[in-house]
DNA sequence: TAGCGGTACTCGGTACTACAGAGTACTTGG
DNA sequence: CCAAGTACTCTGTAGTACCGAGTACCGCTA
């Protein structure tokens, strides 16, 4: 599949919402997670400034932990904010591909 | 609904792509027609852009008529490259979609 | 006939996002 | 010791939608 980084602007955001929504964890995991889902280009940078975006805008916890192996991880949890976030990515989602759904059914 | 632009990076254009296919029309309509599609905030600029990138990437073929409502009107129409354009859109928007519903799912 | 509203296109600048690419640091195994 | 895998950070770039202002043409009406 060529490249879809245009199409998920503003998407991933919501994909890494959904995965913390899910578990706490942490970056590279993340990054991974997406990887194995098909989002096969997905690179670390990119998860990276996401998740710093979430915690400048105060819709997650984060925790600093030890990892055994490697330099210790931070991890990610969603706040209440944070799941009202989640929640308003689902509708906007469903807003949009409804929409174009109705477009692709030559709807008029 | 509140702002969808982020969401709308890469797909609008589709959509534009999509209208296309359907008939040789131009801007102001295009707009008009996303307008009551759903889309409610988009707005000509926007369209217009669109439009000078799909000429400028030689997607569509323009022809300009006279209106009698206002100035000339410029009609656009895909051309092969534009269908195929067009091809690839719906393929990439089939294969984010369906990642995304299985995210949703809880998919692993 | 002057102005207003609707039609129709153009253009410069801005904000936001994903990505490239490089760097740092910690651990284990050969 | 050092290579490879794990894990995070940072700077800069490109692409897209949007803002806002401007230009222009037309018919209607006061």
């Amino acid at each position: 599949m060529d490249d879809l980084t245009e199409m998920l602007k503003g998407t991933l955001e919501g994909c890494v919402l959904e995965i913390l929504g899910g578990e706490e964890t942490y970056g590279y995991a993340i990054t991974r997670r997406l990887n194995e889902l098909g989002f096969a280009d997905v690179v670390e940078g990119t998860v990276y400034t996401i998740l710093l975006r979430l915690e400048k805008n105060r819709l997650v916890q984060v925790t600093k932990r030890p990892s055994g192996l490697g330099p210790p991880r931070k991890f990610y949890a969603l706040n209440d904010a944070g799941r009202a976030e989640l929640a308003a990515f689902w509708a906007k989602w469903e807003y949009i591909t409804s929409r174009i759904e109705k477009l692709k059914e030559g709807g008029r």
